[in-house]
DNA sequence: ATGCATGAGTA
DNA sequence: ACTCATGCATA
């Protein structure tokens, strides 16, 4: 029994501008949502009231921040050195041809039986678990255990760093995007289900109602991502390191000056011997409004570039803003260190083996949006919880759309 | 550094 | 039911 929750709605809209690599189909809305650069715009600012509670980052922060602080340096040059395996994953799998179903999807099929057939005979290494069929329990364990505890009380209530769109529609434009609406058919749909695995698509996936539901019930659309637009480009005027221009209202996102700027970052803050958590809990003393703290997790994407277009220029002006207060109170703390002598049920993770994940990547090539009836008959298949695989697939179409290389910028 | 998850806001 | 921004948990 599934609930769909039921979303409480909240007083601030934050526009979500969709990423630059959304080259796709139905995100045309693009209010451009961005930085409410801290010092410009007085107006606005929609306070979120919320706590900002800065209670440590608990477990994964200090966790966090271990890691980050030790690897940092490491990686810390490289913008892509060590994400050469992420890389090459999206260059290779993603982009489905936008139209294959046209003959393709034989072969295409053929290769998704033969992968998802491989995570029944269990290829050699992982021969551990596998439970022919019958397993007490669906591999998966989500429960949402709330914690009462929450550390970055921020960030779930009022979850909007940003808070007001400005002028930013200026730098990415829309892109053009055609979308080709194509439509494999349910006698597609339902062909490539009854392959999987046959018999048990059919037994397993009848409805909660008995019945085998095989609705069509919407077009499939293509992840037809194209490279798309390259903003108002240029204007690479030397700002290279902001050294304290307070505010400067980034109307820039020009995905050169994110990269730099990311880099920068990174640096400095190390230079500063501060984490990424650290960054993230700090940004909520910054009292800018609209803005509590931010998870290591963002922190670490901002630095590395693996947030859609929108978010890195939404979260840029935010982390200049600390990296300059930081900076600023640093040089005072070497000018005048006397005065700083003071002091200051978890949620499980699913864990899809490698074999089911190798499924779920063939079938993403195939059809990255798979009706809800598939999924079902695709989790009845590998065995997982429906929601899981819709949420893997939801994760999935996301990565594709992170910056990076990914929109050929 | 990332994988899986939640939730708000939209269609 | 999807997209997006984020986060917790974990490798």
């Amino acid at each position: 029994m599934m609930m769909m929750s039921l979303n409480s709605k909240q007083p601030f809209s934050m526009a979500h501008a969709s990423g630059a690599g959304a080259g796709n189909l139905h995100e045309p809305k693009y209010s451009a949502l961005h930085s409410a650069s801290p010092c410009t715009s007085s107006t606005a600012a929609a306070p979120p009231a919320s706590s900002p509670s800065i209670t440590s980052a608990s477990g994964g922060g200090s966790s966090g921040a271990a890691s980050g602080r030790s690897s940092a340096p490491s990686s810390s040059s490289s913008t892509s050195s060590n994400s050469t395996s992420e890389a090459m994953r999206r260059v290779c799998l993603p982009t489905p041809p936008s139209n294959i179903f046209g003959g393709l999807d034989e072969s295409l099929l053929a290769r998704a039986e033969a992968l998802a057939a491989v995570d029944i005979v269990s290829p050699g290494k992982s021969h551990h678990h596998h439970p022919p069929h019958h397993s007490p329990f669906k591999p998966d364990a989500t429960y949402h255990t709330m914690n009462t505890i929450p550390c970055t009380s921020a960030a779930s209530s009022s979850s909007v760093p940003i808070s007001h769109p400005s002028a930013l529609s200026g730098t990415h434009h829309h892109h053009h995007h055609h979308h080709h609406h194509h439509q494999p058919h349910q006698a597609l749909e339902g062909e490539l289900l009854e392959h999987i695995t046959p018999g048990l698509a059919l037994g397993a996936m009848t409805g909660p109602d008995g019945s085998v539901v095989s609705t069509p019930g919407h077009a499939p659309h293509m992840a037809s991502m194209n490279p798309m637009h390259q903003a108002a480009l240029s204007m690479a005027h030397a700002h290279g390191l902001p050294s304290h221009m307070g505010c400067m209202s980034d109307v820039d996102a020009d995905p050169r000056d994110l990269e730099a700027f990311a880099e920068r970052f990174k640096q400095r803050r190390i230079k500063l011997g501060v984490t990424q958590a650290d960054v993230g809990s700090a940004l909520a003393n910054l009292k800018i409004p609209g803005v509590g703290s931010l998870s290591q997790s963002t922190i670490c994407r901002f630095e590395s570039l693996t947030l859609s277009h929108n978010n890195m220029i939404a979260l840029k002006p935010i982390l200049q803003a600390w990296l300059e207060e930081a900076e600023k109170s640093h040089r005072e703390k070497l000018t005048k260190p006397e005065l700083f002598n003071g002091a200051e049920k978890k949620r499980k993770r699913t864990s899809i083996a490698a074999p089911e994940k190798r499924s779920l990547e063939a079938y993403f090539a195939i059809q990255p949006r798979p009706s809800s009836e598939k999924i079902a008959a695709i989790a009845e298949k590998l065995d997982l919880k429906k929601n899981v695989v819709r949420v893997w697939f939801c994760n999935q179409r996301q990565k594709q759309k992170r910056m990076k290389y990914s929109a050929g910028i």
